[in-house]
DNA sequence: GGGGAATATTCCTGTCAAGGAATATTCAAA
DNA sequence: TTTGAATATTCCTTGACAGGAATATTCCCC
């Protein structure tokens, strides 16, 4: 395929379509939190914050480190560097700079009749 | 919630999230293409690419124009912009500034012995 | 108006992922 | 070593969603 970018994961995406999973990436933004804290803030039940923040793990998203009985978790720079660099590949697209239908048009015209 | 971004729909990440519709995305960027394009060049059968399409269409990630017989799509621009704001909206995680867990730890010890 | 091309829609089925509840694990402290 | 707190894991059920096949719709052209 043409704009695979590099370090960006399909399932980066995937995993962020979540909207528990959204709401502790937003949390996450402002520091570390256990699951604990960020089960109480979520309001979700504390076996649901750990899945979630399996499958964050799982994605590269968070990082764990462990510090006695608590896990905390913090957000990892580089799914969102990559998505940065993902999403500026369609600068293009953004300025609007190739929405001259009217060039496709004609070709289209063009294969019409061969 | 705090970071919550105006024009950044969480419904965008769920659709981009399929596979075959981020395939449809990365071929869309060079420029519109009709439904039957779109199917040939990605293996897929029309059905299931017009489904794929009308997902994107809601989410107003692509727009169509009709001609005649077919239906051109095209980007659309905002999603994009949405997400790229959102993304850098993380640029101080990005740059790890902020990943002093020492500061965190004193805390929870001080919150240990109330 | 009939035929064929391009696209959309419907119905069905299987798969997968999220939530609930219960349980297992790990650790510190007494 | 037992207790309790923090976290992870398992099992089950249910709902959403993607693909397949068939059909409906819309348009142009003869």
């Amino acid at each position: 395929m043409s704009g695979n970018n590099p370090g960006m994961e399909m399932t980066t995406l995937s995993a962020l379509s979540e909207p528990n999973r959204m709401n502790i990436v937003e949390l996450l933004r402002d520091g570390p939190l256990t699951v604990g804290e960020i089960a109480e803030r979520l309001d979700l039940r504390q076996p649901q914050a750990s899945k979630h923040l399996k499958v964050l793990s799982e994605n590269r998203i968070v990082e764990v480190q462990a510090e006695a009985n608590r896990r905390i978790y913090k957000l990892r720079p580089e799914p969102f560097q990559a998505l940065d660099t993902w999403v500026r590949s369609f600068q293009r697209v953004m300025e609007e700079r190739f929405d001259n239908l009217d060039d496709y048009l004609r070709e289209l015209q063009s294969k019409e009749k061969p």
